[in-house]
Formats: structure tokens, C-alpha cells, sequence
DNA sequence: AACAAGTCCAACCGCAACGAC
DNA sequence: AGTCGTTGCGGTTGGACTTGT
């Protein structure tokens, strides 16, 4: 017995999303919410299967996203709870707010795995690689932490991670470094994603179409979480966000995007 | 300036888990 | 208890971008 595919792949569009599908699937989340994702495109008007809408706004288009590279505190964190989780990025991201298990997974494979390696640290297992005579540099590096326990292992992880941030050079970006220049409401609604809530009219420039789109087309998308904030509680309320988030009564110190699915409320509720 | 190699990350794929019936 | 539909997760890939020559 097959899997049904998650959607028709006659008609159906792949690849980078536009600014114009992503106004569209903003648009009608924000209106409707998500009944369930299959039909989500649809509904929205959208050329795409549900599964790729899904991971488009849990991946790129929540408001609650941070965006940049991991700061120092979110790098030493993963390391920690990788040691503990293993490769179980939902897990992890679900330790990090406003990060996402793809962001994890990614900066995990592109940056934090080499830097384990160079250091003589399998990075599956954090444990002192039992390799053939290594290079001068990790010699040096293993000699100082020859066949340590696992849990000596992880608080050194940090410590000599730091140092090799510093020794590169790296630039770590903090959350508040990397958000949308501040504009006034009015401002960053013309210039980035915007949500009435009245016609939960909706902007967006994806950054899909180029990485660096933030930083020169001058619509910055992450700038995201703040116009989203500030909108509110009531502008989720008034685009049909009301009542379907538990404990929603005050302010966003809970967030309210963040962990949806099982957090309490059902399908019917975004119906 | 042009090209090649390397890096990074958004998006896709397929499987597993879960819930409804 | 078994089947089906949906969602979530982790691995992988394609291509844009950056860096080096």
C-alpha cells in the first residue's frame, strides 16, 4: 500500500516561494489561521502542495522568527542539548525561542559540526576523536583534553568554542543586532511585511528570492517579528486569531505562534 | 575581470508518529 | 484492531552567494 503524496504534483509549483506567494499564504494565515495544511493552498490561492506551505511559515515566514546567525548563548546551548538530544532538532529549537529545527540543523552542519571536528571532537558522539595521529594544531588541542568523560567534554565544548569564534574572528550577531532597523509603524509597514488588521492586507519581500535580499532591497524581512509584535494581541484578535490561543488573555509574554500544533486547541478552533 | 572552488541555507523528499474513524 | 489522512521530523540537495586565484 503506498503513501498517498502529500499533494497532486501536477500543477503544483516547487522550488524558491515568490514575495507574491508568500503575501498570499501570510495573508490568508493571518486572516483564517490554518484549518489543516492541505488545503491551505488552495484556499490561499496558491500553486503549492500544503506540506511546502507548512514549512514555508514554520521555516521562514512565522513572526516570531529570530533571524541571523545563532549568538554565542544559542550556539553553546545546542552543543549542550545536542550532546543530550542527539540529532533531535525539534527538540532542540524547541529550547530555543524564535529559532527554528531547519536554522538548528543547518548551522549545526555548516558551522558548529567543522568547528568540533577541528577541534578532534566527533561531533556525533562529542566525545575526543580516536583517529590516526592528527595534525599538529588538534595534537595540541586533544592534549588538553585527552579521553575526557562526556559531561568534562561538554563544559569544556564551550569554553574552546569561544576561543575558536575569537581565534576566526567571527562576528557573532546578537538578536538585537540583526532586527529591522527601527522605523515608526507607519514606516515599517510600507517598507516590510505589513499586516492590516483590519484587511489583513499583507506585504512581503521573500527573501527566498535572494539571501541578501534583507540587507539591500531595502524591504527588510527581519524585520518581521517586530511589526508582528506590535500589531499585537489585538490585531491577532481582529484577523481571526481570537480565542485560539490558551492563556492568551495579556500581553505576548507567551507566545502565541510559538508550538501551536498540541498546544491545546484543536482543528475546529481555526476553522 | 573572469573563472573556479567553497560555503551557506531554503526547500524538498521520504518516513514515522499520531489521531480519527 | 486495522486503515487512512495529516502533520512533524530529519536527511539531503540545488543553487545563490562569497571567496580565492
Amino acid at each position: 500500500m503506498g503513501r498517498q503524496p502529500c499533494c497532486d504534483k501536477v500543477g503544483v509549483k516547487k522550488g524558491p516561494w515568490t514575495a507574491e506567494e508568500d503575501q498570499k499564504l501570510v495573508g490568508f494565515l493571518v486572516s483564517h489561521g490554518h484549518c489543516c495544511w492541505r488545503v491551505v493552498p488552495k484556499l490561499a490561492g496558491l500553486l503549492r502542495c500544503g506540506k511546502s506551505c507548512r514549512l514555508r511559515w514554520t521555516n521562514y515566514l512565522r513572526p516570531d522568527l529570530k533571524r541571523g546567525l545563532l549568538s554565542d548563548e544559542e550556539e553553546k546551548l545546542v552543543i549542550d542539548l545536542h550532546a543530550q538530544l542527539g540529532n533531535r532538532w525539534s527538540k532542540i529549537a524547541a529550547r530555543l525561542p524564535g529559532r527554528t529545527d531547519n536554522e538548528i540543523k543547518n548551522h549545526w552542519n555548516t558551522h558548529i559540526r567543522k568547528k568540533l571536528l577541528r577541534m578532534g571532537i566527533d561531533p556525533a558522539t562529542h566525545l575526543p576523536l580516536q583517529e590516526p595521529p592528527a595534525p599538529p594544531v588538534q595534537e595540541q588541542e586533544q592534549q588538553e583534553a585527552p579521553q575526557l568523560q562526556e559531561q568534562q567534554q561538554q563544559q569544556n565544548d564551550g569554553e574552546v568554542l569561544q576561543e575558536d569564534a575569537e581565534e576566526e574572528d567571527l562576528p557573532m550577531i546578537q538578536p538585537h543586532e540583526i532586527t529591522a532597523p527601527t522605523l515608526p509603524p507607519q514606516a515599517a509597514a510600507s517598507n516590510c511585511g505589513s499586516v492590516s488588521s483590519a484587511s489583513a492586507s499583507v506585504s512581503v519581500v521573500s527573501p527566498s528570492c535572494s539571501s541578501s535580499a534583507s540587507a539591500v532591497s531595502g524591504v527588510d524581512v527581519t524585520a518581521w517579528p517586530e511589526p508582528m509584535y506590535l500589531f499585537g494581541m489585538d490585531g491577532i484578535l481582529d484577523a481571526g486569531w481570537g480565542g485560539h490561543f490558551p492563556g492568551s488573555g495579556g500581553g505576548l509574554s507567551v507566545d502565541p505562534f510559538d508550538q501551536y500544533p498540541g498546544s491545546g486547541f484543536d482543528q475546529d478552533d481555526w476553522m
